[in-house]
This record gives structure tokens, C-alpha cells and sequence, in this order.
DNA sequence: AATTATTACTTGTATATACAAGTTTTTTAG
DNA sequence: CTAAAAAACTTGTATATACAAGTAATAATT
């Protein structure tokens, strides 16, 4: 089933089980096959088909509850906080991205107070500015700094949405292993009072990140401006 | 080794490493003994051994490199936002908590903005606010919700520092299995800027969270307020 | 018909084995 | 002494097997 794609054999049914999840192929409250009918369907040992079902658990797709079975949950984790969502209503397509600055090679300044390696600082920097709108009303702004190394026509790929992590994931094969972040609330400077159209005083969340990869040494660096006024920064984890 | 302790094998080499890593047996950068080494020394199969050693990369406690071995990291990951971190300097042994209302059993009113099980309704609800200072400066100001479902003598327990998800896991085996969590920056009311000591328009942090157990359909409900001018909320992933 | 007991099915725990892939140390060759 | 090759480690992937523990469906009993 799974030879010719190169990828290890719990990875692959990873893949497809989170495909089928995403698609909607799996409803939330689903049941997925039991472990013995995955492993007869995909020839697959037990102990295979389990590693890809507690790598799902870990990302949040589904639960497994002894006795029964697998639930879906029908979405993942966040990455640390990075998804949003609306405070009133659900949030619909009407989520769209301004690239303030392009995706271009810099070299590093400074990484919002972070330390960066000298691997890192080698490689030059990757810089972007975000302005993210939902209903076209700017609520997010965010600027991201990541390492140039070894991501061959980076810079060409749109970066619209949260698209930033599945490109890296699915291109480069770049997952996200952990991190640590720092929270602020701060009023709006005369920068974000224009890119919020708010007056002086307005509450902004800040938040900074410095995000580990399985690649060893590198990070993602991020900091996002958020207008918590109808939008909450929200997350799952 | 582990036979009389009740818990499965792979749990107890887990607590133990667990135990050695917070008591500072093994630092940071220190390689934990190989899988081999492991499971001759505990009489374990390999597969046992590194089903504890998967737990400790989940919460953050080592990371491991093939052809390395096991390498020690020396914090666990956060539950989602919850560590913190001085922005200036180090966080020495000056973090202490004034119990505002202390643990009681009340009926449940709200869950902040989250929706309740009837499980939970029937159960009553356990009710603590904390203001937790740093250098005898108010900075963390929280109140927290849980169903009380077969707690015995919770409420007898002290609720200090950040000891509430040790004291669930030890005393009754509940484990935070995820969540979801809103932040939202804000000028502080007149109860915050009492607490705080700060004058009106002073922003502030506001996080709430719904937070999962393994224990199917028990919650814990958080609410917590942070001045953020000196300490940024803090968070591993 | 309702309750109880049994059975079948689910995930959880545990062991044993084998080889692949990556890193470090040791040995060997120049 | 240096550099390459080999060996001895490390974790990663994969299979096969067995029984325990929890849940759901079925059969038996009252």
C-alpha cells in the first residue's frame, strides 16, 4: 500500500488517516477502524498501526477511549496559540492576509529578545510582515524571522492564512516540536493605532515565539500584534 | 523492581526518570542511559522503555537524537500557558500566593463563556480566586472552577504556588490530557486596579481556559488576570 | 419483558526479535 | 601524526505474540 512513497510505513498512515480527518471523509464523534482492521486493511502489525494513531492523539485529531475505539475530534492542535477564531460569531472564509513586507533575505538583527545560534546567523534571515484582516478589519499583525537554511524557493511561495506551517511541513518536511512564547498586553503605539485604526490607549496583546523544529538549531521566530476588541487570540493544546 | 507500586512498568520508569530529572540527578545536556542500558538495569523490554521515554519527550523533559541517545532538557513543557517568567531577571524562591477566596463548594453559576456537562452541574462545583505576587507585587490574579467529582477532602488541600495540576495528578491520578484558551488584552476594572495597585487604562492580560482531563468529561475551568508591565505570562509547548 | 451473565470486540500493557539509520569511538592504513 | 575505514554504540522502524482491562452486543436466565 504504502512502499513507493519513501516515507516510513506508520508515517504514511499517519498521512492518510489525518487526510481522511481534514477531508471530512472522519466527522467529528466518528469512530476510525479499530487497530486490528487498520492493520488487516493496510497489512500493517498492530504495534505499526498504534505508533500513527498516538502520533494523531498528540496532534489532537483524535482520542482513544479503552474499550471502544477512536474518536475523532475533527481538529488538530494548535501550534501554542495560533489559531483564531471569532468572539461572537464562527469564523467563516472571510479571513485574508496584506503582506506588509515581502518574504526577503536579510540579515539578522535582533529575534524579539531571543538568542539565535550562530548556525542561524550564518544563514541569514528570512523576513516577513503580515496584516491579517477578518471581515476586512485588521486584527493580526505579525512579523516572522526563520533562518535561511536549506528552503530552496522559499521566498516564491504565497504566505497567505496559517498556511506558514503546512508549507513547511509538507515541502520541506520542517514539523514544529515545541517552543516557548512570552505574553504581554500593552497599549497601541502610533504603528498599530494605524494598522488597527484605534485611538491611543487601546489594550493590544503581544505575544512572542520562539519556535523549535525537528530540525536541530533551527527556530521560527514570530511576534503578533492582536486587536482583542471582537477577535480573542485563541488555541488548543 | 516496579512490581508492587500498582502502576503499570512503563509508568513507573517514567515517574522515576521524571523524579531524577526535577531533582536534578540528571541536568540539562546530560544523556539519560541508553534504552539498552535502561531495560537491563530495570529487567524492561526495550519497547517498555521507550514507551516512558516517549512520555517524557511529550512533556517536554528530554529530547532524543538517533545515534546520540536520550538528551535531558530539564523543565517540563507548560500546560498551555501557565509557567512565568520574569521579564527582567530570574525568577528566584520570591513567588507567593494570597488565597482571596479559598476552596469551597459552590453550584455552578458560569464556566467563562464554556459550556458545562450535566455531569458536571450534578457534581457542584469547587471554587478558589488566588493573587499571586512576585516580590510582594500583585501580578497574577486567578479564579478557578472544577467539578467535584470524587475529590475527597480537596478542599482541605493548600492551593500555593503553581501546585494545583501536581496535586491532581499525585493525589488523584488526574492528568491534563489538553484544552482550548482564549487571551484577550483589555484596560483594567476597578477590582483589577485594586489587586494591581495600577490606574485606570493600565492593560491588561486576560486568559481563560477549558482545560481536559483524563478522567472523560471532567474540566477545569480557569480564569486568570495578569499585569504584564514587569512579568510576561510564559509558556513552553 | 427485564435483568443478568456471557461473549465478542476494543484499546492497554508487555515481551522478544530483527534490521535500518545515524553518531561516536576505536582501529587501521598511509 | 593524520586520515580513512571499521567497529561499536545510539535511536528508529517494523513484526509477531500474549494477555489484561474496559466496553458493547448477544445470549441466557429469571
Amino acid at each position: 500500500m504504502f512502499e513507493e512513497s519513501g516515507l516510513p510505513l506508520y508515517k504514511s498512515l499517519y498521512e492518510k488517516l489525518r487526510r481522511q480527518i481534514e477531508e471530512g471523509i472522519y466527522r467529528s464523534g466518528d469512530l476510525l477502524p479499530s487497530e486490528n482492521e487498520l492493520s488487516a486493511l493496510y497489512g500493517l502489525a498492530r504495534s505499526t498501526v498504534r505508533n500513527a494513531l498516538d502520533r494523531l492523539v498528540n496532534d489532537g485529531f483524535i482520542v482513544k477511549q479503552q474499550g471502544r475505539g477512536s474518536i475523532v475530534k475533527g481538529k488538530a492542535k494548535g501550534v501554542g496559540i495560533l489559531s483564531l477564531k471569532s468572539t461572537s460569531s464562527a469564523l467563516g472564509g472571510n479571513l485574508s492576509t496584506r503582506l506588509i513586507v515581502k518574504p526577503e533575505i536579510r540579515s539578522w538583527k535582533e529575534a524579539f529578545g531571543y538568542t539565535i545560534s550562530q548556525n542561524e546567523r550564518d544563514a541569514g534571515c528570512i523576513y516577513f510582515e503580515r496584516l491579517r484582516l477578518i471581515n476586512n478589519r485588521p486584527v493580526f499583525f505579525d512579523i516572522t524571522m526563520l533562518p535561511n537554511i536549506n528552503l530552496p524557493r522559499f521566498t516564491m511561495h504565497k504566505l497567505e492564512n496559517a498556511s506558514l506551517f503546512d508549507l513547511l511541513r509538507t515541502a520541506y518536511q520542517i514539523e514544529v516540536t515545541g517552543g516557548v512564547q512570552h505574553l504581554y498586553a500593552l497599549k497601541a503605539n502610533k504603528e498599530l493605532q494605524e494598522y488597527f485604526q484605534v485611538k491611543a490607549g487601546h489594550p493590544v496583546l503581544q505575544l512572542n515565539r520562539k519556535i523549535e523544529t525537528n530540525r536541530p538549531g533551527m527556530h521560527i521566530y514570530s511576534k503578533v500584534f492582536c486587536n482583542t476588541q471582537e477577535y480573542a487570540l485563541f488555541g488548543t493544546f
